[in-house]
DNA sequence: TATTGTTATACTCTATAACTATA
DNA sequence: TATAGTTATAGAGTATAACAATA
């Protein structure tokens, strides 16, 4: 039988779990209504951090294939975000470099970004976020520790 | 210039993406571990909670396309989770229903769930855990409005 | 006529493997 | 020999549109 402490954890998941595929589909909106996908997007912010950036280091970034990188750019080539240009000391590799209007999209990201922050976290009753950043960094670092537990290599 | 809470407010949601990113990679991990993929586990999911069902529902619980429903139904056919049985009254729709192995599945699946609950919940410091549930209420409530208005249909 | 599910087609994200050009 | 990126191939999730069978 469920104690109402599990059955408080699991709704808390459930609310968590809730609350993530909401975000996930408000940001995937909204991207896909200035032409970016998720993947795009988060190459796009990258490179607004880190500057022109070769596809080998992209690709360590975000975690994914090489081979993938390759796609990502072909698509934010075509739709002008973004330009290949020569590696000044290294022929093989190219620097994926924003265009103005790449900048202007990475900037407008940021921006709404930070709308996005005050909108959901403002204004809570005094503590309330400092509660919720504890309880979530205790989270995080527990699911941390699940997974080093599950991948013993 | 950004206040001290706005940096706080962006913490916290830097902190709620992170969240989200580490569950969804460790859920798929754990999914494809089982032969299963994030998506057709939420079918999976709803197979368990609400009985055989027919395609069309399953793509309006799920929401996404009837046709995206024939894929996913597809996959799980083949192996092994689902099949699909004549609907009793109307014989254009059929009725997608749970395999033993199906069900043996979707029932660890609860399982998992509930041992996760446990392990990222529990032994928290007396009320943390309702200040996070309160907050993360709140926060979800408030998406809720802003996507609301950003779609007034 | 309307609805259920399929076939046809297309796009995106993801992966591995083989290959070319360069280091 | 090793590395950067591409081509080739494949699978999964997603979509719209046209269509067949049935309601």
């Amino acid at each position: 039988m469920a104690t109402a402490q599990q059955r408080q954890r699991i709704a808390a998941l459930d609310l968590l779990l809730e609350l993530t595929v909401s975000m996930s589909e408000d940001m995937a909106e909204s991207l896909a209504a200035i032409g970016l996908t998720p993947a795009r997007a988060h190459l796009l912010w990258q490179l607004l951090h880190r500057g022109p950036q070769t596809q080998r280091v992209l690709a360590d970034a975000l975690r994914v294939s090489g081979r993938n990188v390759t796609g990502l750019v072909d698509g934010l080539v075509q739709t002008g975000f973004v330009t290949r240009e020569p590696h000044p000391r290294d022929r093989r590799a190219t620097l994926v470099t924003l265009t103005a209007h790449g900048r202007r999209t990475a900037d407008d990201l940021a921006t709404a970004q930070r709308e996005l922050a005050d909108q959901l976290f403002a204004r809570l009753p005094a503590g309330q976020l400092d509660a919720v950043v504890e309880g979530l960094t205790t989270v995080a670092g527990r699911l941390r520790r699940l997974q080093v537990e599950a991948a013993p290599r």
